[in-house]
RNA sequence: UGGGGCGUCGUCAAGCGGUAAGACACAGGAUUUUGGUUCCUGCAUUCGGAGGUUCGAAUCCUCCCGCCCCAGCCA
């Protein structure tokens, strides 16, 4: 297993903690948190972030909160706030005790907002919101000075309390911070920080028609936390001159400080959550924990372990470039971490049958097979053996190419863990000229040993015991999107992959998978990786999705996806 | 266009004035009862470009070029 998910990362945060630990800033302490909004599932780029702010808060033996970031109302849920908790946890983090939420701040908030009225450095502001954008200018021209800019501190302060009331309609008022409407930077040209929005809130109810806004109620909340290093992405910087405007004027010591970095892009992948929440509410996925989604929750009943994304965040490094991480990184750990756990066992999706002609008609042998060729305190399975067999119908050609390493007419190839059979004879359907059924001997001083002449097989082939077979759903699952980048385009769903799921239902697994326990990840041998579905078993059949399938240098020669 | 940020191998990414780590991908080869795994080997004379400073520059300076973010009462 890769050893550099264990060794020590550096990157240009740790830099900054360094430094500041170095000036004793925070006491040498390191707070960080990790604040999701709670209006969606969070997917494989959250989880660059968790694994981030937690590494870094066990790296420097700090802390580490869950924030949910739940200052406006529409879109958020208790469902989402449940599921975040959920993946987090899974992820393999603990936030013990600190399980904070934004909306547990409101009064909090509140008093900030009274004493920066007091300050005189924000004022109620009662611009439409059309006009509110009108005064705000342009890149190239400067903002235009609200006519209420310059209400008394009591009339603010009376206003705004009666913004709380509900005295006023949605939009009639807002609160905003007295900056600076000519600043080159948009954020700073006096900032709306409370809106009017007559929303229930999933937790305070209607409790409060007034929210805070996220460059408000972001850095306060960092701030009554004690964090020390707040981290975010890079389409925050144009805020953070903003966040330490605010900080500066309330928060007397210790004021966190905002660190952004780049949010992470994956090819053939989307991670908009607005394009997320579009898949799930149009249908073009079953659900935010369909196998296909980049959510953590689909990642892990696809099959994908809490290690394989722990070492995928560790390999993807932590900077400021724009990226776009090949889809085969992510593969390849998690392929890499199954490779070290996942017992083998055979299955055929694809039946042939293959009659081993002498060989005894009643006969079963049960062969002893290790659950993985490298480990052998994984232990080993009986798997019965057979006149009629199953294998995988791609692994016999009627004209095969000079490369192809399986059955053939004329070949001979090794059944996995069991004999070597020779071809006789194929039975083909005198409609469709399909081939039924392959006619094959055996040679029984092959068992589980070399052919004593010491000639070569064409290859290995798995196969099943048609009389032990078990009857199993398999879910092919491919990549979502059809394009490298479809995070860039605008209407990505028109670069939806049609063959993103197959559905097979005439697949056979050993007996020994009969009753698989769900959740549970097996290597399919020449196959790939699979994983008992954890949600939809079914008695006596089980339901595997492939999580990934098997580097495989054939597909490549023979040119096939 | 004003402001902010970023440009090192196909994709990520170290490097912080002393002569380009590593990973993925890719290409060869060895071992293999999984076309898997493992193991070797190869893969940036050059760091967006051009000048300059220096004995020495990816690292410092100047100019230029390219990409990303900001004009929600979203986060």
């Amino acid at each position: 297993m890769s050893d550099l998910a264990t060794s020590a990362p550096t990157d240009f945060i740790r830099d900054i903690i360094d430094e500041d630990l170095r000036m004793n800033k925070h006491e040498g302490r390191v707070a960080t948190r990790f604040p999701p909004e709670p209006n969606g599932y969070i997917h494989i780029g959250h989880a660059k972030s968790v694994c981030l702010n937690f590494g870094l808060a066990k790296q420097y033996k700090g802390t580490c909160n869950l924030r949910l970031d739940d200052t406006d109302p529409a879109g958020e849920s208790m469902e989402y706030v449940e599921s975040i908790i959920r993946d987090v946890h899974w992820l393999g983090f603990d936030w013990e005790d600190r399980l904070f939420y934004a909306s547990d701040y409101f009064e909090k908030l509140y008093q900030f907002a009274i004493e920066l009225i007091k300050k005189g450095e924000a004022y109620v502001c009662s611009l439409s919101p059309d006009e509110i954008r009108e005064h705000r200018g342009s890149f190239t021209e400067p903002g235009k000075e609200s006519p209420y800019r310059n209400r008394s501190v009591e009339e603010n302060l009376k206003l705004f309390e009666r913004m709380r009331a509900g005295e006023f309609a949605d939009g009639e008022h807002v609160l905003r911070a007295k900056i600076d409407m000519a600043a080159p930077n948009i954020v700073m040209r006096d900032p709306i920080i409370y809106r009017i929005k007559r929303e229930p809130h999933y937790r305070t109810g209607d409790r409060w028609i007034i929210y805070p806004m996220y460059d408000f109620a972001h850095c306060l909340s960092d701030a009554l936390e004690r964090i020390t290093h707040s981290i975010c992405t890079l389409e925050f910087e144009n805020n953070r001159p903003l966040y330490d405007w605010i900080v500066e004027r309330l928060i007397p010591a210790n004021r966190p400080k905002q660190i952004e970095f780049a949010r992470l892009s994956v090819s053939y992948t989307v991670l908009s959550k607005r394009r997320l929440i579009e898949l799930v509410q149009k249908n073009y996925v079953n659900g935010w924990d369909d196998p296909r989604m980049p959510t953590v929750s689909a990642m892990r009943r696809r099959g994908y372990t809490p290690e394989a994304i722990r070492n995928f965040c560790a390999e993807i490094g932590v900077a400021k470039n724009d990226n776009l991480i090949d889809v085969a990184l992510l593969e390849h750990c998690v392929r890499d971490d199954l490779n070290e756990r996942s017992p083998r066992a055979m299955s055929v999706l694809r039946p042939l049958r293959v009659v081993i002609d002498n060989y005894p008609e009643n006969q079963v042998e049960d062969f002893d097979s290790a659950n993985h060729p490298q480990k052998p305190e994984m232990g080993t399975r009986k798997v019965p053996f057979s006149r009629v067999l199953y294998i995988e119908r791609d692994d016999f050609m009627e004209d095969p190419p000079k490369k192809y390493n399986r059955l053939g007419p004329g070949r001979e190839v090794r059944l996995r863990n069991a004999y070597i059979i020779k071809y006789e004879s194929m039975l083909k359907d005198e409609k469709t000229g399909e081939v039924k059924e392959i006619h094959c001997t055996y040679d029984p001083a092959t068992r589980n040993a070399p052919p004593a002449d010491g000639r070569k097989v064409q290859g290995v082939i798995h196969w099943i015991s048609a009389a032990h077979a078990v009857p199993a759903e398999v879910r092919l699952y491919d990549r979502l999107f059809t394009i490298e980048d479809p995070g860039s385009v605008e209407d990505c769903l028109q670069y939806l992959n049609p063959n993103s799921l197959e559905i097979l239902t005439t697949c056979y697994v050993e007996q020994n998978l009969k009753n698989v326990k769900p959740g549970s990840q097996y290597q399919f041998e020449r196959l790939g990786y699979f994983c008992a579905d954890e949600k939809d078993t079914r008695e006596g059949k089980p339901v595997f999705n492939r999580i990934v399938a098997l580097r495989d240098t054939w597909t490549k020669i023979a040119g096939k996806g």
